[in-house]
DNA sequence: AAAGATACAGACAGATCTGTATCGTGTCAA
DNA sequence: TTGACACGATACAGATCTGTCTGTATCTTT
């Protein structure tokens, strides 16, 4: 009866390229396993769904993936590229200014969090689903999770921050904080609070930054000054009390 | 057979007060399904191995919880208040001193997640596990998610923040951030992570109350002075005094 | 002593899940 | 035309999961 493979019924490619298009079923499935697993879970996803949901044989899911794990995999893969993908394209729209290139990373960010459909990180969730750390599909999560941290702590140096990694360590948690915490924050100050956030840190480093300019030049200036007042605590209480 | 129940076997009450220690029995069966829950997951977790593991009868599990999701559910309140019962004893010893309070609490926070078998945020991680908003279980960790915006709140406020809601968004992101980073933190840095970055966010806001403060002075004083030179930055002050 | 409540033990029903096996059909290349 | 191949459809095996049911032993209360 099928002429033509039901999963292009819709008219997906203008003609199809006579021959080599098989990855194209590889494709297909992966794009609609990867809608439900994001949208309703891993595990409350099961192959039937994905199977009945692609319109195609289990024994094609099977043919390209062994087993729902290897999907689970590619499915985190493909995430992990799009994600860095508009990473790495934003990134590129600032070269040379790390602070604007961060700025721009919370505001796209702070977007996808009040799409309606949002759901967090599927790095994230996929590491809570699957509490094993050597679960296949948890390297994928922590290479994704080192990786936000690389590139943090590239951009904290751009920043000439005295401790970029502590820089990056906090930016990712801001980041990560973000992507759990829909219950938390209205979507409309989303982006604004991000923002906000990215600035502060990137502040508190500066004013080290300075103070540590601060110290020493009075250092140079010879100590004739009393120590004891100023340079105790990095981040002073103001209000003391 | 049983002269006493299999569960209290390992003589966990001195003597057992003969009578009325009927919700003994539900406690120990919802330590054991807590502790199986946070390890391995939720949905990772059947009744039959929470059956095995607290040793009883399986009629014995659904005469207290007469659903799995009560069972969570259960579960997650338990959570929930263990939770603000450290958080509020840690308050009760920095009353008057919300900067004292608020660093505190970044300290023991920070001190979980350094925890060898540190799993996660409860209630993050059941939320992941289940999409669907209206699950029973999403129900409390919405709760649980609205409580922890409204101390932080309370706390933001009596820093005498200029935006206490705004502050209370930061620090929830930051203290959610911590609980789903584990594969970006090392474990040692947590603590100090966590509250450089508290820090920081208190002191955002100080200096924007200090630079309120200081357009305020200057109407005051009469416009004369020129306007470009010191406020284009918002975050510069903190040496203010 | 009788009755009722509580607990254990284990079988069982029915659904669901992953993965395999079988069969039929349409497409393409030789 | 024929054979290899990809794909769809479907049945099935085996495991596992939630929840129910039956039966028995113990303890408390009356």
């Amino acid at each position: 009866m099928p002429r033509v493979p039901a999963y292009r019924s819709a008219a997906r490619l203008p003609k199809g390229s006579t021959t080599a298009d098989a990855p194209d079923l590889r494709e297909h499935i992966l794009q609609i396993a990867s809608s439900l697993f994001y949208n309703r879970g891993v595990r409350a996803v099961g192959v039937d769904l994905v199977v009945d949901e692609a319109r195609i044989a289990k024994t094609s899911l099977y043919r390209y993936f062994p087993t729902k794990d290897d999907l689970i995999v590619a499915f985190l893969e493909r995430e992990d590229v799009d994600f860095w993908g508009t990473w790495d394209a934003v990134a590129a729209e600032h070269a040379g200014n790390p602070l604007g290139e961060l700025e721009a990373h919370m505001g796209w960010i702070g977007e996808r969090l009040s799409r309606s459909n949002y759901r967090g990180c599927p790095q994230i969730n996929v590491a809570a689903e699957f509490a094993e750390p050597e679960h296949p599909a948890r390297g994928v999560a922590r290479l994704h999770m080192q990786a936000l941290r690389r590139r943090l702590t590239g951009l904290a140096e751009g920043l000439q921050a005295p401790q970029p990694e502590v820089l990056a360590a906090q930016l990712a948690l801001l980041v990560n904080g973000a992507f759990v915490s829909k219950e938390v924050l209205k979507p409309e100050e989303a982006a604004e609070v991000l923002l906000g956030s990215a600035r502060a840190l990137v502040a508190a480093q500066e004013s080290r930054n300075a103070q540590k300019e601060l110290v020493a030049q009075k250092a140079q200036s010879r100590a004739a000054a009393k120590p004891g007042a100023a340079a105790a605590a990095p981040q002073r209480s103001r209000t003391k009390r």
